[in-house]
DNA sequence: CCCTTTTCACCTAGGTGGTAAGAT
DNA sequence: ATCTTACCACCTAGGTGAAAAGGG
């Protein structure tokens, strides 16, 4: 009923750990979360949002190139760890008709700005998280629907832990590779590019 | 109850005959629409959107430094002219908050395309057109609540005439002066900006 | 010592009017 | 002759990881 519509990167990028970077403004995801459902109600209204959960209890550190427990995960704050798609509340027919894309979700620290909520995902650093899609059958006023069962989608390979620099760096070069904004970064581009003009 | 929050722009504008470029695939309004919004029910449902409808029932040129009419409108076609703003539909509270402002919505000419309707308003070249502002209540399915009037608002200084160039060069200078995506045309953007350096 | 923050060059993405070519 | 289109250099706006600076 749900599809990770581009799994194959995530796979390529849990593979290794997924890292995501945060910052205190706010840092998007990469890769993020996209995906295709079907089987709902075209004329029903529904919200659908994406919350960020601790995958474990445990806070993690990356020492001898490999990410290992170390403590408790600290669980204060909390802060706001759902974000609503921007076009939620809307029909069955609109939400099955194309990819309902998150790309414009933003990871932030705990310290910083927490005045943007709706536009913030507020984690913790060297915590390990598990995203989950969830979809909510709404009445027309927006209230929850509480005769339809509140729906989550969890995909594992969408697990990441949050760092405010990349640890591992297979990471930080799938990072580079696939990212367009990382264009820059990538080894072959002055070759590629300016190597036959100059 | 509405105001026009950049209304001494329009009316800098208006003095000389607003011109808006239309293209294909698409141009912005600049100056664009922006209010401020009183004296809604902050709990009730609204759709807000801008149309567009002919100003005069004339076909206009440039001639000799000043429009002229020179016979009538076309008024085949007509296309799509209205652009519901995209927080629609929304609670009063939300419209009276801040600005609601129309940077995004796009003039096009009636020859592209009209496949992304909802981003954009359909007008016809050397036409005048005066835009309007409504507020819609509607029941929480999105339809219509037809015990409550349709407002609408129209502010004579937002009229335009549609251009694929402009023709009063009064108007392009405001436009340079003005919009910030011009501002490699200034005069002085050279001196201002690089005169200290080389 | 380890982690976080700031700043930077470099990119994507897309909004400007000018200009020359195209269309009628 | 007049209007439209396509393309361009130049800008705004903002997303990258690197590197250096800051903090506990």
């Amino acid at each position: 009923q749900v599809y990770l519509c581009n799994r194959a990167l995530w796979l390529t990028f849990h593979r290794h750990q997924t890292e995501m970077i945060i910052t205190k403004q706010g840092r998007r995801m990469f890769p993020f979360l996209s995906f295709n459902i079907s089987g709902l109600d075209p004329t029903a209204n529904y919200n659908i949002y994406v919350d960020v959960s601790l995958a474990d209890p445990n806070h993690w550190r990356f020492q001898g190139g490999q990410w290992v427990p170390c403590g408790k995960a600290d669980s204060n704050g909390e802060g706001n760890k759902a974000y609503m798609h921007p076009d939620s509340p809307n029909t069955g027919a609109h939400w099955m008709r194309q990819e309902i894309s998150f790309g414009k979700l933003k990871l932030a620290n705990n310290k910083g700005a927490l005045e943007s909520a709706g536009q913030m995902v507020v984690v913790q650093s060297l915590h390990r998280y598990q995203p989950r899609l969830n979809v909510v059958e709404v009445h027309e006023d927006g209230a929850e629907n509480a005769s339809q069962p509140r729906q989550s989608f969890t995909f594992p390979e969408t697990q990441f832990v949050a760092v405010t620099a990349y640890q591992n760096t297979d990471i930080t070069q799938l990072k580079i590779d696939h990212n367009p904004f990382a264009k820059g970064f990538r080894d072959n581009y002055d070759k590629i590019y300016t190597g036959y003009d100059s």
